[in-house]
DNA sequence: AATCATGTATAAATTAAATTTATGTAAATA
DNA sequence: TATTTACATAAATTTAATTTATACATGATT
């Protein structure tokens, strides 16, 4: 049989994708890892990675290994705490993976009502761009994610967190108006790409204007688009709790209704996943923190 | 962190109660048992088992971590077979332990219907009392029981298979009586202290006469007791389906009717075993093999 | 009480396994 | 073609597991 130290290899390459950033990650040479894959694979009978491809991928017989191999670790883990707890020092740790266009305002509430909320669990934060998030719960490198919905596929359990509208930012407009068609001579700032909300703002913008050709600066995050559009004109869209949190901005934002453009936040995980406990604790703090009106009529717009 | 072969050594160690005898089973000597579980108990902080007891026993950590390390094992299990069914070579093997008083009749039948019933499925049989049996089902010794129920206590899933009669065997009683109050002058041929059967036999004859003193020879098997009552007159009790297979003892059986005594014959095991499916299979065999006439008064004995 | 049998612990020697250092090789990139 | 990147292999080293031999404790036997 396979020994845990394999195992635990095994569940490292397939993760880090890599021989080498798995080697570091296990605190072993990568000649460690090569000689124990490969004597785990003649003991199995059959190759678990298929190192012809870049980056390194599973074979199909490592795709069924994989749960198996998981369900082995975890029963390893759930010992694990078990001892932890015999000794009371036993502190659950979440990691918790959020867009980047989310987590700007989320963290810091996060980190306002944690200790009240978790005084036993420790909350570790990673920024994700949407497809990355996607693979990185999958294969449990943070416990869940929160990102803008839907959450594609069957493989995850997810719960919507709340819709937040996104709001139009044009400090240099001039006009007082709700409903703003102006937009069409105005120059928008996007978020460069593998943002979900850039995809989300050209949803939008197609809508009134089909001037593509004029975007041709894209900012890496909300603090610089606000910037740009500051000094430079134009409009840019900003969600509404990043706004919530600066109120100056407020002044300069226009609104479009019924229905307004909107995203909605939900957060998921793996079915399994031992944590779920305190993971469903969170959504449920999540979804008190941001309450929803219910009554606006949102037009909810998809990520991708 | 345990490895997994500390895992199994301590494991054996349970189930044997012994270090010597775990050694044998698992192939190694006893001062490897001694020290890997030194080890073990060290790298998780508290002592596994209590040496001081004969034989020996765990502590009360060691059974909280038992649970433990076999949902490990059983994780490791899991891989095995799904090794094995990738090679086609896997055939399941259920471990039944079941009561002398039925297996004597109970394996010609399940040999007779294995192959057609279970073609992919090998059984073992081993034949241990009541007591031992209760103690094999719940060290996973073995993966079923068969037994007279009730099953005590809550930790295992059990099912009726079928209720037999308790039938009178005197080959020479002289009377054609059904209802045989001459019981009480005769001698009974009882069952060795340690077979179920024997508590049912004292429970049953209790009503009838009270010279206890008088059962002053014990018999092993019910070969045995039919021999002796044949060569020594008096009497013994057999079991229903024990009679059915030797149909020469048939015409010197006497029954108490309304209520007949009988015994209830129940199925049970561990409730997680993995093997459930083809448990559950075997139970629905025995049923089938075992058919109720259902209208009938049972005084259903208890076996303790 | 002395002896024996049984059962686990310990010590030293041996064997086996995992890991590292150093080097090789193949594919992709410049 | 040279260079970089990434995994494989070989030999040497370190670490861990196992065995043999023996000690120690306990309960039974004479």
């Amino acid at each position: 049989m396979i020994s845990h130290a394999q195992i635990q290899y095994i569940i490292h390459v397939y993760q880090e994708k890599s021989f080498q950033k798995a080697a570091d990650k296990c605190f072993v040479t990568q000649p460690t890892l090569s000689m124990q894959i490969k004597k785990a694979e003649q003991t199995l009978g059959y190759p678990i990675f298929n190192r012809d491809t870049n980056p390194i991928c599973l074979t199909s017989f490592g795709e069924e290994l994989m749960p198996r191999l998981f369900d082995i670790e975890e029963s390893f883990q759930k010992l694990d705490i078990f001892i932890q707890q015999k000794e009371g020092k036993y502190q659950e740790e979440i990691k918790l993976g959020i867009i980047p266009t989310v987590s700007i305002y989320m963290v810091p509430y996060l980190y306002k009502v944690w200790d009240k909320e978790f005084p036993n669990v420790n909350l570790k934060i990673v920024e994700l761009p949407t497809e990355k998030l996607l693979q990185a719960v999958g294969e449990k490198k943070v416990d869940a994610g929160i990102m803008a919905g839907p959450v594609p596929g069957e493989r995850f359990d997810d719960c919507i967190l709340f819709n937040e509208e996104i709001k139009i930012y044009a400090p240099q407009y001039e006009g007082n108006g709700v409903l703003a068609d102006d937009l069409k001579n105005m120059k928008p700032w996007l978020l460069s790409k593998g943002n979900c909300l850039r995809t989300q703002m050209i949803n939008f913008c197609a809508l009134k204007q089909e001037e593509k050709s004029s975007w041709d600066y894209e900012g890496g995050n909300l603090e610089l688009l606000t910037k740009m559009a500051k000094l430079h004109g134009g409009f840019t869209l900003l969600p509404e709790y990043y706004l919530q949190m600066q109120p100056k901005l407020q002044k300069t934002v226009l609104t479009a209704e019924n229905p307004a453009p909107a995203r909605s936040i939900v957060g998921f995980h793996l079915p399994r996943n031992t944590k779920r406990v305190n993971i469903q604790k969170i959504y449920n703090v999540l979804k008190k923190g941001y309450p929803q009106p219910s009554d606006k009529k949102l037009n909810i717009l998809p990520w991708k």
